[in-house]
DNA sequence: CAGATTCCTTAGCGCCCGCTATAGAATGTG
DNA sequence: CACATTCTATAGCGGGCGCTAAGGAATCTG
């Protein structure tokens, strides 16, 4: 072999091991999780988790890459895939009652809950950029369907994704508040009644 | 005097140390703010803290307390003040967008956003016990326009209080993502318009 | 096999956490 | 005044944090 990896292979599979470093995170949020917490969960030492991931830092931002390829991007895929910004919207929230209470993982969503309160500033700005990038998301798309008569002209493009984006993450909230599926796809529908 | 003070007095005012600690603990939630934070921005030392207030959790819980009298109530005083549901989450909505970004205090709800990701559950467990009062407030303030006629009869009280609560969290959070008042104002009333 | 390479295990570093023992300073009472 | 009482300041405890040095273990190449 050209390529042949050469030393003692890794004897854990690194995939698996983002996948529980990321249920973590999810549950616990950023700064609560401790590296113990981490290197309990996916059963390696810490040289290990630190050899194959960096830090803890650079292991949360895989997290996150791997969380949006996988739960996080099911909003920008429906406001490209969608004929309108209504149905893209309807759709999003409707995934997202059913995403936030997947009781296969924690509920909710990881960008909007693992940074909130922790002390450091720079993985609290990664996220908050992530939910302002996903928001000027809704607003170009908006803006397009305004463009195009399909939405009132004098319709305000920020104001109306500032309420989907809070309606999303107040259903994210809920969802770890308690709030089942159900009451979520509730909450959605009457979210949608207010879209102009 | 038979009641006198006797000992050196105290050197701080309680009341105002109290202030800064829900400052603190409103900007970087519980488990973030440390004691080193909190004697710091007091101005007094540490035995001086554990003195006046117990301990670390003791403390939290009387700003809790303070934060709900003064910041976090107007939201049971608005259900008990206004002659319907519909006015009572219309005024709430409202001063939310003004309470929220006022630039006096921290950006958002303290009990919502104080103890999200915390290894302490007991403080979690009490800020989600207290939101979800609130949400069991607004079930029975619909329940009880429901019983007048004021609402239509199918009206599912706990998915519409589910809906106020979600919008009130996700304008909580858009405001510490850096939403203005007007911005959350126009939320407010867009999310009004899919009231019964 | 020898040697190079890579990973794993043990052990522990320096730091900050919540919290407190101790002793001195400032007030009341008699 | 003496003395009890209460607060304050210094200093530091035990423990968990993120992270890593050092050497043995397991795999490659030749």
């Amino acid at each position: 072999m050209v390529t042949g990896q050469r030393g003692r292979p890794r004897s854990f599979d690194r995939d698996a091991a983002l996948d529980k470093a990321m249920a973590a995170f999810w549950e616990r949020g950023y700064e609560a999780t401790s590296i113990s917490d981490l290197t309990t969960s996916i059963g390696i030492s810490a040289p290990s988790l630190y050899a194959a991931f960096g830090d803890k830092r650079k292991l949360f931002d895989e997290v996150v890459v791997v969380y949006g390829s996988r739960y996080g991007d099911f909003a920008a895929v429906a406001l490209a895939e969608e004929p309108t910004a209504r149905a893209a919207v309807g759709r999003i929230l409707r995934e997202a009652a059913e995403v936030y209470t997947d009781p296969a993982h924690p509920p909710g969503c990881m960008v909007i809950s693992a940074a909130t309160n922790t002390t450091s500033e720079e993985v609290a700005q990664a996220l908050r950029d992530r939910r302002n990038a996903n928001l000027e998301l809704f607003e170009s798309r908006i803006r397009a369907d305004i463009a195009t008569g399909e939405l009132p002209a004098d319709t305000d493009a920020r104001a109306l994704a500032r309420y989907a984006g809070a309606v999303l993450q107040g259903m994210s909230q809920q969802s770890r508040d308690g709030a089942t599926r159900k009451e979520l796809e509730a909450v959605a529908e009457r979210a949608l009644l207010a879209w102009p």
